[in-house]
DNA sequence: GAAGATGAAGTTATCGATAACATTTCATCC
DNA sequence: GGATGAAATGTTATCGATAACTTCATCTTC
């Protein structure tokens, strides 16, 4: 339904510092001065501009401010939009971002990292010049996107989220991926479990990366032996975990503790379970990676690794205010905020018996 | 770790029309003309324009461009970022809106509508009149909140999505809740069901509202008792459904259908329907609404209302553009998307026998 | 009481692009 | 060949705020 309405729609006859300089009778520049409050008026006028500014209804405009500062007091956040934004994860970075910003005057504005604005290399440095925002977030990015690099040659701030570009000079934040997972396998082997099996995350992703290897380093540590098809190739996403975990247990021969790489696998691997008969914590332990909303709330309980996601949109936000305010220096930021094991009730020592039968109950057993 | 490099930080010294004008000898105006392509010029001082433009690498300054068209080709999107940033209904409006913009001029700048700056009405004002977006797109305000109704009062293009503000002179776009409930519900009388339980969305919620309607008036119509203790306050979580359905299928006398207001909470009704151990659809048939990603490979898969969210997104910004391509006339968009039925595999006949029994099965029965 | 310091304003120029108006050029037509 | 007008380009003013400089009055200080 479209109702048109007579009616004049959206015409600013903006009121202008001229405006106030006419009514008080004083000059434009007193009144930038006694708005800006940073010069020397006096009281009696500073209370005659403020009543006028009031009476007329006036309000800067941040175009022609930005117009002089040169930038426009926002922050870009570029992050993938098909299948990352309206995430869990996505949604804690965001208002990380936000709890810097608030308070300040700047904004934020969004981007996909998806978009051609981003992929064709033209465009990009176009888009990047001509959009003066003061510096960039880019969240999550793969490893084959290379606008993040074109950004530092135009010189722009920028700083990563969420994925670690080694020693390069673009600067990052990330939650320590690898001491995690350490911690969580080192939880599982303490736990009396030796056959341990692995549900990757997305194969082209950093911190998949880094998880799988903190994995296979502390089982080697132990002198724990890698069982090659007990480490399974998921997507991160709940739904596949579930199937593979389904065929991984399904085999006569299957490991007492599963580390899926993030939360919502751990899902998907009990769901999976419970299809199968199998009891968590007690036929199977189960730890997963995130501590996403939910999981200390499921049933059971998930043991899982926390990660100050929040906390990696506060850093880049402040470190981007920080190089904004002081522009002399390029600052380089290379952070890896730390983890937290977080023991619930989904992991728990194997049992014995359990052990001895290696495998699902009799009548789920595939034949 | 914060490496301090010796290194000048982004100082832009930038190429303006007045140095292609220099360079070749043409004036700024006709710069002007030849980039934004809209003017009679020759073919020859257009070459000769464009490669001056490329060899000095210049590009233009968007806030000069907006200070002239008196608004940053942006559009304003709020959205409450605790607990719905970083949702799938989020992410799908976004991306919606982002399908409109790429190819136009127009960015998203996005706020939280939780914050100060929209429910401190001085704030808000102020806010309105300094960032000079072009319009505004709403997303999901709750009933109370206010500041939807200051920027109408101010002028402002604005469109609501996913709440629908009755006939009052403010745009919105939604799906249409009510028909969408009315069709799952009758699905389910359509099986043979008479005895249906619901659970209700977040109880300040408009759409949560108009699904309960949907379900009582479906109900009525076809002459079937709604019991009061089958309807349950939920909060489109999974958790809160998955417990409340603990309780309601305990009880001795349950429903043989479920109508949840949401997926999320459909799987939770599964859960506990599971771990109760009665069969979906079998023993119980649970129906969602939303049909959000996973819904189809949930096991068993899920009926549901589809709604089309991104369209939400998509309408909502092509209404926007369009009111401010023609600034004369504004138009009021009232809108409501039609939704779908999806049958799957968790509804199915009511099973005599359960029916007879009317209950859990023993075992799980309390005492 | 004169030189200099301080405070409170006003003036001018500028940020970079573009609308509105003005001018020049040149082809076309009777 | 002079009138006509469209095409191609130039000039000026403007969007709104603010930095940098200037002016003027008042207050110190020796």
């Amino acid at each position: 339904m479209l109702l048109t309405v007579t009616m004049q729609a959206h015409k600013l006859k903006k009121v202008t510092m001229d405006d106030i300089a006419r009514v008080t009778g004083l000059s434009k520049m007193t009144i930038s001065r006694v708005l800006r409050n940073n010069a020397s008026v006096s009281e009696a006028t500073r209370k005659r501009v403020l009543t006028a500014t009031k009476r007329l209804n006036y309000h800067v405009d941040f175009i022609a401010r930005q117009l002089r500062a040169k930038h426009t007091f926002q922050l870009g956040v570029i992050a993938p939009f098909r299948g990352f934004v309206g995430q869990y994860y996505f949604g804690q970075i965001l208002q990380g971002i936000q709890d810097v910003l608030t308070g300040t005057e700047y904004h934020i504005a969004l981007f996909d990292s998806l978009s051609e604005d981003f992929n064709d290399p033209q465009k990009c440095v176009n888009l990047c010049h001509e959009r003066r925002v003061g510096g960039w977030i880019v969240v999550a990015p793969g490893p084959g996107e290379r606008f993040p690099r074109t950004f530092v040659n135009l010189k722009m701030p920028i700083v990563v989220v969420g994925s670690s570009f080694g020693r390069q000079a673009i600067s990052y934040v990330d939650v320590d991926n690898y001491n995690g997972a350490c911690a969580i396998t080192q939880h599982l082997i303490g736990l009396g479990h030796t056959r341990i099996g692995f549900i990757r995350g997305r194969g082209d992703r950093h911190d998949a990366a880094q998880r799988e290897l903190a994995f296979r380093k502390s089982m080697a540590k132990h002198d724990l032996p890698v069982v090659e098809e007990w480490i399974v190739q998921g997507d991160y996403e709940m739904r596949k975990a579930f199937h593979l975990s389904l065929d991984l247990i399904a085999k006569g021969d299957h490991p007492t503790a599963i580390f899926a790489a993030n939360d919502q696998m751990a899902y998907g691997v009990i769901d999976a379970a419970r299809v199968l008969g199998l009891r968590v914590p007690e036929d199977l332990s189960v730890g997963g990676f995130d501590d996403i909303e939910g999981s200390a709330e499921f049933v059971p309980a998930l043991t899982t690794v926390a990660q100050p996601i929040a906390d990696l949109g506060r850093v880049a936000a402040r470190y981007l205010l920080d190089v904004l305010n002081k522009p002399d220096r390029l600052r380089i930021l290379h952070e890896r905020l730390p983890t937290q094991l977080v023991t619930r009730s989904s992991t728990g020592p194997p049992s014995q018996e359990r052990e001895v039968l290696k495998g699902v109950p009799a009548r789920f057993r595939l034949t």
